[in-house]
DNA sequence: TAATTATAACACCTTTTGGTTTCATTTCAA
DNA sequence: TTGAAATGAAACCAAAAGGTGTTATAATTA
């Protein structure tokens, strides 16, 4: 890959980042155990890492032969920051029901 | 522009796009407006506008020759259902069961 | 020691992204 | 009614993203 500074929200941008965390929440794995989860090669679950762990939401340890990862959540805390400026702008009575209900009020 | 399913996830990766949606937080506003806050060209503004259209966080009304901008920020909750569930790894406190943490097949 | 396991480091390839320029069409307004 | 304003649409481009395969090196284990 040719960036080196990750963004979070570029982090998470991509399915497969986003499913390497969740099998990283509350386990350590290390590489080979995150890439047999998954049909793409070893190589491209290391790139993924590498970009989840430029953006912080991972870090590694090396542990004898391993190198088991690990979740960071923390720079979530920015999205979720962002996010809470944009509630302000949902009915929450309606996004409650999450998709289910389309609102077509146009309010100039 | 290829693709022609945006997930939110990705229309929000762009740091640009995220400008775009901020700039139409509580205004609705055409194309030529919005451009005029960028560097860039209206083409590559109007593009940024299509992948956030096709991700349900805008939609477009035409008025005269005017095309305007509205913000929708429903799918944003998707991001914050998401959200949810990593914050039971920065608080203690547990959120949501909506999301279990898979349980590993593989047995070390 | 030798074979195996886990990872690192490259080189390389294809598609997507984000941008450009140019030209056409529609609408408003003097 | 004619020109400017606003947008649409197409062709094109460089770089980044996401993937591959090969080879090398370090740690384990039979």
């Amino acid at each position: 890959m040719a960036a080196e500074n990750y963004d979070v929200f570029q982090a998470i941008a991509d399915p497969t980042r986003r499913q390497v965390l969740q099998m990283l929440a509350g386990r350590n794995l290390p590489i080979s155990k995150i890439t047999s989860h998954f049909q793409i090669s070893r190589t491209a679950v290391v790139k993924h890492l590498r970009i989840l762990s430029e953006a912080g939401l991972v870090t590694s340890e090396k542990i004898g032969r391993e190198k088991r990862y690990h979740l960071k959540p923390e720079p979530l805390f920015e999205v979720k920051d962002w996010l809470g400026f944009y509630e302000q702008f949902w009915d929450n009575k309606l996004t409650r029901l999450k998709y289910v209900v389309e609102t077509e009020e146009e309010t100039d």
